[in-house]
DNA sequence: TCATGTAATGGTATCGATAACATCACTCGC
DNA sequence: GCGAGTGATGTTATCGATACCATTACATGA
């Protein structure tokens, strides 16, 4: 195609497409929003007159205009560890298929003003959001209240959600992996975990039987602090035990190091990380750990979002858990 | 097909805000964008009035008006690995404190059309873009030059980026290492890569002196399929082998089957790979790795971009190449 | 035949902010 | 003592789209 001289995409406007088709303003407008409502011949005509002007539509102006922005945003403490990044991810990906963009806001763990982040993103008029945890300041509920703006928290269960909520308790799994460990015959147990709010949940539910021993490091927790802490915690492990890793990287720290101080596994020590990260799949011992489909987190998230969104939220219930399982591996 | 409700997301506007300090709508707006230019007194007033009636500035509006939507565009394949996840990350961040929103589009390994999605990322007059990679269609430089908008691209290089460039050359690191192996006595080579074009490059890099084998998994590969991929190809690996793999999580891989197959690392073979996760200084033993600093090469994004749209770009060179080393640990 | 419904399209008034210019009150310097 | 300069604030005109309602041209049924 011969590439004729096209204006700057910031000249070309809606009323320089609708002079070249011979049209008002608003059918172009039409042409592109509800092209059910214009005649083909005319739609046919506009577009021809949008190619040829390429005309890249202002949502800027639109959403003003509108009130609708077209945009999520979503705020999670980082997406530098799977747990969130696939949540992420595949959201965004739905979220794209049903026509919105996501703007990403990351929030670090606990550091920052969560509230002076939410009141930042809505600024820009989010037509929803999508967070993470389920414990809202006071502060921060006011504003989601005021913003009257659809919510989805993920990653986490409350009695009396902010509005929509994907997620599982995660005392739950705590205390569903001491009982699998129990199964086994399993008596002593430790666990080893990192210091955000979650991961502490799982600690609790998992040690309401007791524990040998526990450890914490900072949130969200490598691999190396997860070696050096165990390496600590395992003099006080006289016996046979079953530990909990907040997450498996934590888990592989300590199956690494375990395997380096020369602790069989898991005759001397069973454990079980939480996550399903590709490298338990892939470790060898394959890692014993909590499966939590984070790609379905997302993609539900955006379901619930995109269906309130459309109006149709009554076939949807507010509070959605998701399951989880323990996929049994090598090393327990 | 209801059509959505459009309810006021916050009714307090600019004119309540200064109905209630008694100042013309301008001057809140300059409270707020230069603050600097108004009196203290009236800008405590001001600053009262926005407290007292939960005044969140819509910067749809603002935007629209002043032509700059303090908002960047980020294109990247996927966040689901650390190779994006962490520059997306600290470039996030980066800007986020220069006072930009990043909001981001998943590309996926080329099936998507790329000029596509700059195109609907530009509907939203993001004042830069973080795109990922260096080559850019016929279609996509059209757009890009026709929007005038500042532009970095990370991940590679190019003789003629499309405006500002954060990258390094893959092909130079496939070199590197096979110099590195060259340098310890090492004659037979290997390659074990994904099919994207970058982790191609670093393959071809590589593969100047020859390959005994070589084998391509599907970006951005994982572990298992890297482990498939090289029991196949161990049965041609007769002699002492030199392996490069286009990630660490390949290495992994690698690393894990040879040991279940019993061979030796480093002396029957020796592993290098790519990108510096932290499973490669975490895993046992710690792999041999190509670092790229991604959180740098973020930051050093975000401030190109800065400097640019803060009109000071005279000091910045366009086109910056990030350094690239290999960190010797136990796999070679 | 005419009232009425319906599909297609146009005209006007915003949406909520900011740019640009205007105004006003002072302070200097000579 | 007065014009020029300066800092603080106000006024007006957009920014580029869409909501809302009006209008036109037909088709339809009584």
């Amino acid at each position: 195609m011969a590439s004729a001289p096209t204006p700057p995409v910031s000249a070309v406007k809606i009323t320089d497409v609708a002079a070249a088709a011979g049209v008002a303003p608003m059918t172009v407008s039409r042409v592109l929003n509800t092209p059910e409502r214009v005649s083909p011949g005319t739609a046919e005509r506009v577009r021809a007159a949008i190619d040829a002007l390429g005309y890249v539509p202002n949502l800027i102006a639109g959403g003003l205009s509108s009130r609708r922005s077209r945009m999520i945003a979503a705020i999670v403490p980082t997406i530098a560890s799977p747990m969130f990044a696939e949540p992420v991810q595949s959201f965004t990906d739905a979220m794209g298929r049903a026509g919105y963009h996501v703007m990403l806001a990351l929030s670090g763990y606990g550091e920052a003003d969560e509230a002076t982040l939410i009141r930042a993103v809505l600024a820009r008029r989010p037509d929803g959001l999508l967070l993470t945890g389920a414990r809202r300041s006071p502060e921060a509920s006011r504003l989601l209240a005021t913003a009257r703006v659809p919510v989805v928290e993920i990653w986490d269960t409350a009695e009396q959600p902010t509005d929509m909520l994907v997620g599982f308790d995660h005392e739950e799994v705590g205390r569903e992996v001491a009982a699998y460990f129990r199964a086994q015959g399993h008596t002593q147990f430790a666990f080893l975990g990192a210091s955000d709010i979650r991961a502490t949940a799982r600690g609790r539910g998992f040690a309401q039987g007791g524990l040998a021993a526990q450890a914490t490091v900072k949130a969200p927790g490598t691999i190396v602090e997860a070696r050096q802490a165990f390496r600590a915690m395992a003099r006080k492990l006289t016996s046979r035990t079953a530990l909990f890793a907040s997450s498996d990287l934590i888990a592989f720290g300590v199956l690494t190091e375990a395997r380096a101080m020369g602790i069989s596994v898991p005759d001397q020590l069973a454990v079980c990380g939480f996550g399903d990260f590709e490298l338990s799949r892939g470790a060898s011992p394959a890692i014993t750990t909590v499966h939590v489909d984070g790609i379905a987190m997302g993609v539900l998230a955006a379901e619930h979002l995109v269906a309130r969104l459309a109006g149709r939220a009554e076939g949807h219930a507010h509070r959605a858990l998701v399951p989880f399982r323990i996929v049994e591996r090598d090393t327990t």
